[in-house]
DNA sequence: TAGATTGTTAATCGATTAACAATC
DNA sequence: TAGATTGTTAATCGATTAACAATC
């Protein structure tokens, strides 16, 4: 692997290939080239080979590249050959909804323990996860080596929770609550703003009118 | 507004400026500068002049902007001025999170009926609505004028579920199922994969720990 | 007027694409 | 070898930023 500065659109796009790269091999096919994948996707066929020459040579020329090891290769990339268990916290609605999300168990993703202050919540079950109260935090963090948290709490509580989970030691957080988060510098950290992807679609929905 | 491709990074931020501004108006300030917006979402100054101008003259030399106009401009171009009701197919757990999410209600978006195939579901509650079954999409569209669908079904469904409101001549289309669709050039399309969120930190812890 | 900050142009930076040599 | 397709370089395109004239 080079090390050289990779746009974050080919992070995004490389998602895409191995999802595409799954359903072929499934299909059993057995080689695919830059300009198939291109067109099974929708980009463009030297951003395909551009994107993957950030990370190697996976293809043979003349002839395109073997399905089961490109998938291999991208999934490899994107850190996805090992599982990752995943430490969630607030249990209503969309922490119940994260923490049996399809997308995420089918990636390598598993929830493994879901926190929240509320003493209602602790006790309860979320799927069949326990709900712990953050005290436990450490136990769970340790017991399964996670290094990776979501946040899934009303805004006022955000902030609280990331602080938390940078005491606690973990690497990367994904904040889905709307509201931007201060974090360290070593923390990998990233906010999906649902609301914003509904903003898009209402700014481009006003072009189309005009 | 002058008519400019817009990049769409510049959307995403003006969504994120207006969030500022409402809170600077919260706490009754009157003036800003793009100084000291650039500075509170952490973005360039230029950066926050030229995403303004793309759409008009908003600030005055010398002064800055006022907080209360600015986010009512900011607003207006996003479409958010004027309320969204919002049709949303899948009752099971992402569509429960997503019917109450509060990320969509504090920007004017409020789902105004919640529909599944499921005869288990149907007729049961979602929040306070009925979950109804697909023929009565066309009432629930038209009493509420809905032009933004969500699509928050198992992957398999999906691209029935778009078919369906492509039919019921749905304006825009948000996809939550990690599965990418097949929609006609006039709607307007987001998928929005909640794995790849993940992927890309994993991708970075990745990079952090070589 | 002096100081401040916008709006905009020109320069820079970075990402995408076209083109082609390498090579199976 | 002829045909095909990769990997990579150079050209293009687009977005960000630096700089500054306009102007409050």
């Amino acid at each position: 692997m080079k090390t050289q500065r990779v746009p974050e659109a080919t992070i995004n796009r490389l998602s895409v290939y191995s999802r595409f790269l799954e359903r072929l091999d499934e299909k059993g096919i057995i080689t695919v080239s830059s300009n198939e994948i291109a067109e099974g996707v929708g980009v463009s066929p030297p951003q395909v080979r551009k994107d993957l020459a950030y990370f190697g040579e996976f293809g043979t020329r003349g002839v395109g590249y073997n399905v089961q090891d490109l998938m291999r290769y991208t999934l490899k990339i994107l850190g996805l050959n090992v599982p990752w268990p995943l430490l969630l916290v607030g249990a209503g609605n969309l922490g119940y909804a994260l923490s049996t999300y399809r997308g995420f168990n089918s990636r390598g993703f598993s929830v493994v323990g879901v926190f929240d202050n509320d003493l209602n919540k602790i006790g309860r079950k979320v799927g069949d996860l326990d709900v712990y109260p953050p005290e436990k935090m450490p136990d769970i963090i340790n017991k399964h080596k996670v290094r990776i948290g979501i946040i899934a709490v009303p805004p006022k509580s955000a902030q609280d929770v990331a602080d938390l989970m940078v005491k606690n030691r973990l690497h990367a957080i994904l904040n889905f609550a709307p509201v931007s988060l201060n974090v360290p510098e070593h923390i990998v950290y990233r906010n999906v703003d649902l609301s914003v992807n509904l903003e898009i679609l209402t700014f481009n929905l006003g072009i189309r009118d005009s």
